[in-house]
DNA sequence: TAGATTGTTAATCGATTAACAATC
DNA sequence: TAGATTGTTAATCGATTAACAATC
């Protein structure tokens, strides 16, 4: 994090990172039920620390939370939502039409987060052509037209470890702001450009070495 | 992480994390090219620190590094693709034949890194079919059967949000060791149970509150 | 030998948690 | 008022990094 994100912004990645299940679980199980929620309740429920519940929800609630009372739960999904950025559409383009990025580009619950994927991108010609929900697969040289013309923030990285950084260089070439990188290796980028990495060998690591190492737990 | 765990292994998740970065860049980069790696040119390459990579390494390492010389790229690949376990083959089973547990399972990449997904279940009889490559989708009642014929011990949860609890309670009545879970929810389960969150909500939310209040950076 | 590189012990840093005063 | 709950300041904890001695 930088200095300047610092200064702006007093919300540690972690605590951004928790923001998904409040949220989550004030729209699933709050909503409609009651008005107000605690943090105690919510820490409870999510298994968190109760202070750190409190200063999550008061680093991004408008309003705050009032004692005795607790937090409104409305308000609270409308602040998390607007922080989170929920509220834009976050428009995005896949490079990589392989299986894992026709996968996502399938996938229709990334609605619920904001994020809409526009299109698909691969060098291979064979992989072009259109998807169920009418989702196109360009070839590269398409990439920049096809961004400026849509406004796309988000370039999602599905090609493999190998090629991801060129593929890398020629998104933010293109315009991308954002990254969101499947492939498992890392990237180069300017300081201006923001790389998530969703590396599922990391978590398949997590998994495997516990199964490998300590089934007689 | 418990206490038995700190006894036996003395490596933190975010180092067991750090794992797959590290056997992708000796295979891809190193392997067949050089004999040898430092510390230093992991760190200079993946952007960590150089010190951290060496106690990663000193963790997993069977023969260590040596001065001047640094580690054997071979051996390393080998000793790290142990310590994760993919020399085991994990078999896993997908519960939710939705969007996103049918691309998982159309998925073949797992294999690189030990997964290999059995089947797929679902509770809705419409889902109930096979996959491209030869998955089988069943319903819920074989759960148990087929678990225990196949000796599987992950379960694999793609099931939306509300019913991932009692999905969950299923797969380890069923047996499994370990969970991983693609529902943005918290779950409850018993000690020995492991639980690896993939919450891709998550991810999208770093990136969506970055475009949402940083673009000016 | 000198220098590169390892592995370990100590210092730093940041996030989490505990303690507590403020407030409805 | 008394008690529940918030928000903040201080203490703790764990991971990262720096310093350095050991070794090839």
């Amino acid at each position: 994090m930088s200095d300047s994100d610092k200064i702006l912004f007093t919300i540690s990645k972690q605590a951004l990172q928790r923001m998904p299940y409040y949220l989550n679980y004030l729209k699933t199980t709050c909503k409609g039920k009651m008005q107000n929620v605690s943090s105690r309740l919510i820490a409870n429920t999510l298994h968190l620390n109760e202070v750190q519940v409190r200063k999550d929800l008061a680093s991004v609630s408008r309003s705050g939370g009032k004692p005795k009372t607790g937090f409104a739960v409305d308000d609270l999904i409308r602040d998390i939502e607007s922080f989170l950025g929920y509220n834009n559409v976050n428009r995005a383009v896949i490079v990589g039409a392989g299986q894992l990025g026709r996968a996502l580009m399938a996938y229709t619950g990334f609605e619920n987060y904001g994020l809409e994927i526009i299109a698909g991108f691969d060098s291979n010609e064979n992989s072009i052509g259109t998807l169920p929900n009418g989702k196109k697969v360009f070839g590269m040289e398409s990439l920049k037209r096809i961004r400026d013309e849509l406004n796309v923030h988000i370039g999602i990285i599905t090609v493999p470890a190998a090629s991801a950084q060129s593929v890398c260089d020629e998104l933010i070439k293109a315009g991308v702001r954002a990254i969101w990188n499947f492939a498992p290796t890392h990237l180069e980028v300017p300081e201006n450009i923001l790389v998530q990495n969703e590396n599922m060998a990391t978590s398949l690591a997590v998994l495997s070495n516990h199964l490998a190492h300590r089934m007689n737990k």
